[in-house]
DNA sequence: AAATTTGCTTGCAATTTGCAAGTACAAATG
DNA sequence: CATTTGTACTTGCAAATTGCAAGCAAATTT
């Protein structure tokens, strides 16, 4: 549905084509916290997105390889979504989203207390928040 | 004009309502790139901007302490935008958006190449470029 | 069998985008 | 010094996107 309408071949540019609207990176964070996630689970997230523009953001990352979906193993009601390896690897981009949030916003204690511990390893960190997101 | 409309206290909510949009960051790119741009040099990137939407961002963007305006040595008719110690500080985010987008797209070879140092010694890539753009 | 949950879709008003044209001031040109 | 050109925007308007509310079908629970 949504072509793919690149507008240059800058890497910066690529990317926002695919998940560079308000909302996106939403998604991707609620999956990166929570693994996997049902279309309620979004919904219920902080920020209140609409349920089209969800359904929308949706299939536009499924359909750019960020994310996938799979059987619910306890109804075939429910939907999971999860990362792909391309999706988990946005995680050092989320991670210095972070700090440079961290810097420059006032954050809730638990988040601050989370980006403390980044600092003092980021790599490790993150080699093992990815091990963590692989492991389903 | 656009008030600050926090959808939530989450660094990435947060930072999404700065810089999210499909614009925002290709202008902080060039910034990056050149350093100092006029409106004009803006407006002639290669994904074409719209005059009233660069207006619009650039605005925003320097109401959210992320780019400076400053006067132009040449010309009064001039006007250079820079970007704000705030501004520099999110290069570690364009070098990942970068690293990320070497991964899954196919990139100009330019591009590439520059990407293979970052590699080399990320840290201190960020380090010297840094240096370079607060050199002005 | 009826009510509820779940993952969407649909309708529509409001906002935002994108294109084209216009404007005001500065600077260069003749 | 009058006119053209350059620069940084603004304005108008159609088209696309967003956001809210309601609806819907299949699965599950009661």
């Amino acid at each position: 549905m949504d072509a793919i309408k690149k507008r240059s071949d800058c890497p910066i540019s690529c990317s926002l084509d695919v998940w560079g609207d308000r909302w996106s990176l939403l998604i991707i964070r609620d999956l990166m916290f929570k693994k996997q996630c049902t279309y309620g689970d979004f919904l219920k997230s902080e920020e209140k997105i609409a349920t089209n523009i969800l359904a929308s953001r949706l299939q536009t990352l499924e359909e750019n390889g960020v994310i996938d979906k799979l059987e619910h193993p306890d109804s075939k009601a429910k939907v999971l979504y999860k990362l792909t390896q391309k999706g988990i690897d946005l995680l050092p981009i989320m991670i210095e989203i972070n700090l440079w949030a961290n810097k420059y916003f006032d954050l809730p204690d638990d988040r601050k207390a989370v980006l403390k511990e980044v600092k003092k390893d980021k790599e490790k960190f993150i080699r093992d928040w990815m091990k963590e997101l692989k492991k389903q």
